[in-house]
This record gives structure tokens, sequence and C-alpha cells, in this order.
DNA sequence: CTGCACTATGAATCGCTAA
DNA sequence: GTTAGCGATTCATAGTGCA
């Protein structure tokens, strides 16, 4: 699986290069090329995007590569949303805050590998009222301590009752993170990455940035691959992954 | 404003014609234009639309009107989401539920109307345990971090009830109405309308169907237009309309 | 271990002013 | 006349520390 969160438009201006809005199909469409070339036919391409507004309109260079990929190949199965319960406050006289981002999913066959019972979820009325009894601090706790998406407690709910999801994922921008600006929550990558891999596959972000999805492969026993343009990302990254090793209390290890 | 639910590509075939999906495009243009036509200046088009999956892929006609609908004239200023939170129930190996639809706002001006009070929403109980206590930090945000050139000034939420809403619409799809091809729950055009027009002004739907826009219209004392091509629904709205009237006890009356 | 208080910040956008 | 830069505005949630 690939999964990635390139620079959008003429953001991020002092990390990355800030691609403007007019050449940013052209850009992207030879980097997409050559995923179409490394992807295995059973493999998913998961990329995180979203327009920005130019002069009081939604640009549509998004959609406009849409189109060109089909061209080159790609088949596009499905559009997530990734709803951002946390979104950027702002107020302006023409439009409300911007709480969705897309999440494209594009495919090389029909024939993809997609694991739907591993992100299923926990329903029914008496879920809902068992897990309002717990403490909201449990709550964050366990589930960041996890890494999995479900922390201790709720993980017990494991086998009782479960719903398969929707295509729209309700995921909180992540706040704690100092020093480095993440893309897309831990959350994000790992919903995806036991969706459409499993253990001891191959996860590839050729964006990898603070390396989110690195990190949420490792913890998932899954082998990744990120490609940075940026030292110092790559360098943070090498020795982040350190700590994530001696969290799986473990050596270094190539899995597969 | 005009908001409507056209029929969907080969959709709801015993009800509609059941445009064919490559058809789509070209079939929407003339009806876009002349609503590009009537539409006051100041005016919004909101158009509820998803595109329908054929042979394992998202098919491409919604996206490619957007880009006709520009050189139209029309401006994409901006694209809701609505949520559905019962959505369709169904299993496939290879998709999950479709739980989202598209809304797409387009205007002829930057300088349409937009009356965001009226869709305020009640604030959080977070800000209630905040504001007891304001730290330095919230009263005036610290800018130098990050570079995201961002203050705020949390003082100011001191004593507000209600927030502003995002582009995101959580909402029930209504499964009461059976017997026709119910396209949203009363709520979206309500609350559209309620957004971007007045009381006396204008509502129009171009796909009356079963009259949903011009009842939430009534409701909210505008004026409104449905056009319909079939007298099965013309004559049920109509019937119907009484009971509306009789609902705010007054007289049929012209708003305006 | 639980609950509460407090801190930090997130792919934003518009409109005005200076260059 | 056009663009680049900056100020103003704003909500929800995760994370941390401590009683």
């Amino acid at each position: 699986m690939i999964i990635t969160s390139p620079p959008y438009a003429d953001q991020r201006k002092d990390t990355y290069g800030g691609i403007s809005v007019d050449k940013y199909v052209e850009w992207f469409l030879p980097i997409s090329q050559e995923l179409l070339r490394v992807l295995k036919p059973t493999g998913t391409f998961i990329l995180n995007i979203k327009e920005r507004v130019l002069n009081g309109e939604r640009s549509t260079y998004v959609i406009e590569l849409i189109l060109e990929m089909k061209k080159q190949g790609w088949l596009w199965t499905e559009e997530f949303i990734w709803h951002k319960r946390n979104c950027y406050p702002g107020k302006w006289p023409n439009r409300f805050r911007d709480a969705w981002e897309r999440l494209l999913q594009f495919n090389k066959t029909k024939q993809f590998n997609m694991y739907q019972e591993a992100v299923m979820i926990p329903m029914g009325d008496w879920a809902k009222a068992r897990l309002r009894k717990l403490s909201d601090t449990d709550r964050i706790r366990d589930t960041s301590k996890a890494g999995s998406g479900f922390g201790k407690n709720i993980s017990n709910w494991i086998g009782r009752e479960l719903a398969y999801p929707t295509n729209v994922l309700h995921l909180a921008t992540e706040c704690g993170n100092k020093g480095h600006s993440a893309a897309f929550p831990e959350e994000l990558p790992s919903w995806f990455i036991k969706l459409f891999t499993k253990e001891y596959d191959i996860v590839m972000d050729p964006f990898m940035g603070s390396g989110t999805t690195v990190f949420a492969a490792q913890k998932l026993r899954r082998n990744s691959i990120g490609i940075e343009i940026f030292a110092d990302y790559y360098n943070t990254v090498k020795k982040s992954l350190k700590r994530v090793e001696l969290y799986l209390l473990e050596e270094e290890t190539v899995y597969g």
C-alpha cells in the first residue's frame, strides 16, 4: 500500500517549495506515474489532499488530478471523507470553517486486497452506554497508549458486537506534537494500513515528512518505506524509529 | 436561491428517465445555463449530487460537471459535505457503505448574500469549563511559535452561547416518506434556506419531486417555485401545500 | 486510578495596506 | 493596476500535571 499526504498547493512554503495552484497537476503526475509502476496489482494508493480557496473560489486542481490520473491508468475506486472534528478556527463573511479533507482511493486493478474485519467498530446502544461511563481521561490515555485505535478498556468490547464502518472517518487532528507539523494523525494511516494490508506487507509514503506513516506501520508490524527530501525530517525519523523498536521490546528487525 | 437534487445518473429509473452516466454532463449543462440566467447576482445555487459506482469505480461526471459549469460562468464557491448518519445498509467485498453526499455551492458573483447567524449552533460544554479562568496564553496567543501567524483572544468568547457551524452537515436521512423518491430530508433545504435567504425571498427547486424544498420554504416564510415534470408529484404537492398553509394559520398568501 | 484544571495548537481565509 | 504581507477572527480536542 501507498499512503501519503503530499504538500498541498501553495501550502507549507517554509518546508516544501510551495507548488503553485496552476502547476500542481503537472508537478504531481510524474510522481503518480512512478507510484503506478511500483505498486503491486493487489495494492492500494490512498491520497490525502484538499483544495485551497483562491479568490473566494475552491481551486479545481484536485479534481483535474483525478481525471489525469485515470488517464495514466489508475482506477478511482472510492473517495473517503476525513471529518476533522477540531478543524482550524476562523470566521469569514462568505464561508464556514473547512472541516473535511479528501482521502482518494486509487487502485491498479479491481482485485485489490481489503481486510474489512480489521477495522470493525463496536456498535449498539449497550456499547454506547458502557463507553459513556468510562472517563474521558481514561479513554484518551488508553487509546493513545495502544496505538491500535482501541484502548485497553475498549479492546474488551472486541468480539462482542461489531459493525463495519462507512466511508466517513471521524478523527481529530493531532494537537500534542511539538516541533514538527504532522500532516495527519497517526490513526489515519493506521486505519488504512489495517484495512488494506496484513502483517509483513510493505507500506510506503513518498512524502514521509515527520514519519507518521512509518511509525504507524511499525506498530502494526508492517515493513515500511519512507521517502523524504529534507534531511532534517529524515534524521528525526531515524532517531525516533529506535524508540519505537524499544517500545516493541525487540531488536531491529526486518519483518517478512 | 436555487436548491435541488437532480435525478442521479442511472438511478431511480422507474420515476425519472434514468440519464446514463456518459450523457449526464451534456444533459445537465443546458439546465444549469438557464439557472445561471434566472438567478439573482446575490443568489446561491446548491446542487446536491453524488457520483455512483460503475464497474467498481467512482464515475467522474460530477467533477466533469463542476469544470464545465465553471466554463459557463459559475463560481464554484464551496463544497459542503452531507454526512448521512443512518446511511443505506449493505456489505460489499471491496467498499464500505457510502455515508456522504456532495452539496456543491455555486454563485454568480463573490458578493452573494449569506446570513450565518441564522444557522448558529449551541457551543460545546468545553467553553464553560475553560472560560471559568483564562490563562495568559488564552488571552493573547504566542504567535512566535511555528510561524503560524495565528493569534487569538479567548476573552471574546465570554458570554457567548452560539458558535458557527462548519462545512460538514450531520443529518439523518428521512425514512418516513414512501411512494416517492425523496431526495433529501427537509432539514437540508431548511438549513440552506436559512443560510442564504431572508423572509420573503424566492427559493426555487427545478426538480421539485415530492416537494421537500417547497415545504421547507413555506415554513420559513419564503416564496418558492417548484418545477416538476410528473403530474403525480405536482398534484400531491399541491394537495399537501394546503396543509402547510393551515399549519401557518393564515390564508393563501403571496409574501413580499 | 479518577477527576479536574490548565495548556497548546491545528494543511484557514478575508480584507486592507504597502510596495 | 497588481501582488505580497500582515492583522483579525475563531472552535474543539489532545496532552499534562496534580490533588
